[in-house]
DNA sequence: AATATTTTGGACACAATTGTCCAATCCGTC
DNA sequence: GACGGATTGGACAATTGTGTCCAAAATATT
């Protein structure tokens, strides 16, 4: 661990030919890390799945340590672009309430639930967050610390217009990511890699489960 | 992976000194490979956790893939042996349906979900599943492949006798799960040690709003 | 107390990995 | 075409881990 500064010694965003190198290495770091973790994944196997050098990585990432938290960042940020630029569309007034929710809910496990980025990093942080804490502190915050929120104030907007009945908006809003993500796990769990074409179904399935439980009793 | 037989030398289920230190080895084998991942886990650090040395190791679990193995095959029983326990007292014919299914879901928590046992087949099967997939089918076929039917069934008996208002039943108790587990995995996003005193709490968190999404319509 | 078995700890060969160094080479820029 | 930084691949020391062997010590059985 001798060299672990995070500084790059060029603008490598600006600079073509790195910039390429390297944004193969972090692709192919996140397979590797996913893969077989943090102790079992070898510069070597990054490298040659990136297709470069063992020293380029060296020269342009740093150590092990510096690679693997350059990588975190990367996915976070995608992870949390993604996210945010879904719930833009949330129906905050919708007309037919629960056709709106389901295409939100849909939208939100494409995009940001079961893509790629997202499930690296609940798998990652499962795995190495005790070996790097300030890193995954910083994941807690801009992760779940702010998607919960976004999303409970929306639900408690839904509340304030009379679409929904809710008591505590940040319960519901836990309640609502579990219902959606419900029948993914399932099929995680069975190591059943869900199909594109159910999606729709299982944010239908969420959604009225939900609507059943938090819409104004007539 | 020259010794990779499963068999013991002897009935280590009647000779005491070997089936203390045996079992002290699978508790800390269980710990390291927790928090290291199956790749960064070593023989050297599992022996010396379990006090013991390390040639014992060998002698008695062979190398290092059946040592794994045998680690979860044996939390795998514990885990599936206290999720079974606690399904015998669903309450089928329920007086007061949101007491006693609250406190069901409270004994659910309590040991068969935040239990050890269970936390650490999550986490090891998503981190290890790709290395041993023989492992990890018989497991999903005795995990969930058998709770989720198992509560579905439940689920339905209650629907039977008018209690709830259910379609589809294995859906219903995949809800049910997410629901329960929806708290937990909040806390666990964020970092957080659940405390023991919370979980009657999510319990009743759970059961509220499933509750409202499948009681009967009056 | 004598015997059988297990445990121990140290030594060993072997392989894999990390991180560094360096000369040869590639490849855009000028 | 010449320049300069980036890339390559090979070699290297240091470290770490696996799995084995073995004689001495500890422990259970009889």
């Amino acid at each position: 661990m001798k060299n672990s500064s995070a500084e790059l010694p060029r603008d490598y965003d600006t600079w073509p030919p790195a910039r390429n190198k390297r944004q193969a290495i972090l692709n192919a770091a996140a397979d590797v890390f996913a893969q077989e973790g943090f102790g079992g994944a070898s510069i070597d196997a990054i490298a040659a799945r990136a297709g470069v050098s063992r020293q380029t990585i060296y020269n342009q990432l740093g150590d092990k340590d510096n690679l693997f938290k350059v990588v975190v960042a990367e996915i976070t940020d995608r992870s949390s672009a993604g996210f945010f630029r879904v719930l833009d569309t949330f129906p905050v007034a919708p007309q037919d309430i629960e056709t709106e929710l389901t295409h939100f809910s849909a939208q939100l496990l494409r995009k940001a639930i079961c893509d790629p980025n997202g499930r690296w990093l609940r798998k990652v942080v499962e795995t190495e967050g005790a070996r790097f804490p300030e890193l995954f502190e910083t994941w807690k915050e801009y992760g779940p610390g702010k998607k919960y929120p976004a999303i409970a104030a929306r639900l408690a907007q839904l509340a304030h217009g009379g679409y929904l009945e809710i008591d505590d908006p940040t319960l519901a809003a836990r309640q609502y990511m579990a219902l959606l993500a419900a029948d993914l796990r399932y099929d995680q769990q069975m190591g059943r890699q869900t199909p594109e074409s159910e999606i729709d179904q299982m944010a239908a399935n969420a959604t009225r489960t939900f609507l059943r439980a938090f819409a104004p009793r007539r």
